[in-house]
DNA sequence: TTTATAAATTATCTTTTGTTAACGCCTTTA
DNA sequence: TAAAGGCGTTAACAAAAGATAATTTATAAA
């Protein structure tokens, strides 16, 4: 049924966890899988799944005025995805969820979760770890936007996320940068010539 | 000890708080004031203490390679103010914690709030509300990078902190904004000339 | 493999921002 | 009260970014 692979698989996502703990996690949580392009959550959704990223890569995004996608955030292997309006704001959600890669997931209903974790206190523990680590990602985001130039956001952005630029097209990290593509493009050109 | 007005002065600091559990944070929790000026936390620090302002204005900011302050937060009165390094990072604090008028607060050490907390759930669910909270600003804050220009920022900023204009100075609105106080000084006047 | 489509780069031009410095205004300090 | 310092505005120039379109490169579809 539960076997040591998945729990390595889910391992990462809190390291406080024991065995027992993820067991129960993974008793409540169902497996899913989404194609490339498919939607994990649509604009406007009440969907109250929180999902964890077996595999896989999302994006976050909505549409603006001008009917132009803006990417807001990409959301790798072994992190969480979930619909924030919801959870955090008791509305439908303001963006769209999709995956750019095959995307292989766990997912549980926020209440089931609620419930799980007041029942296993050891699962709060993990809770908070997330809420945390999504906290410090968006802080750490601020901070960047506020201390540095565009150009030392992307180098940042880079390191941070080993390996994106040959998975996410350049117009998405554009975005989530601030920037224009165009932009982008010269930044890269600038920091090349540097070297 | 505890009267009805100081009650009333940390209401808001959670909707769910009975006046019980209140009072169980108010007697652990000690009362102080800065004056202008005055230091909270000082870059470095390694205080454990999480304050809520009764009243006043705090501003965290860091010194960059240049030597020029640079604003990231402004904290009124209703906020918490926290060594985020030391209580999500484990290290010393990157930042400095001024306050920009004199200002009251209550504080308590992260620590003995963290026992208190294990001690009397319903207090979790406010800790859980303070934690949502502040991860509700900085993603909305990371939208606004994203997705809005400089002058819509700039708008939004005065019409999310109403008065802070007047309490302010430009310069660390500026910073807060992620542009440079003349080039805010230019919004400004933009802005006004289109009325 | 060829064709069609989309993405990234480059070019051109416009707009905005950064930088530095000067000026006037206001507040603080001596 | 006078002097000093800080702040917001303005100006002038340089640098960067946005917008748009053309071109090249890469990707996907036929």
């Amino acid at each position: 049924m539960v076997d040591l692979n998945r729990l390595k698989q889910i391992y990462k996502f809190g390291k406080e966890l024991s065995l027992k703990d993820i067991q129960v996690l993974l008793k409540a949580a169902k497996n899913s899988s989404f194609n490339k392009k498919e939607l994990l959550i649509n604009e406007g959704s009440k969907r109250n799944d929180v999902f964890y990223i077996k595999s896989g890569l999302v994006r976050c995004f909505n549409i603006n005025d001008k009917g132009e996608e803006i990417t807001l955030k990409l959301i790798p292997e072994h992190q969480v995805v979930a619909n924030v309006d919801l959870i955090l704001f008791s509305q439908s959600s303001r963006f769209f969820y999709e995956a750019l890669e095959n995307t292989e997931v766990f997912f549980i209903d926020y209440d089931v979760l609620q419930d799980l974790v007041s029942r296993h206190p050891k699962l709060e523990t993990n809770r908070k770890y997330v809420l945390q680590r999504l906290l410090k990602e968006s802080m750490e985001r601020v901070e960047s936007f506020v201390l540095l130039t565009p150009e030392e956001r992307y180098l940042r952005f880079v390191k941070d996320y080993p390996g994106i630029t040959n998975r996410v097209q350049d117009k998405y990290i554009a975005n989530v940068l601030g920037i224009t593509p165009v932009s982008l493009s010269r930044i890269r050109k600038r920091i090349a010539t540097k070297n």
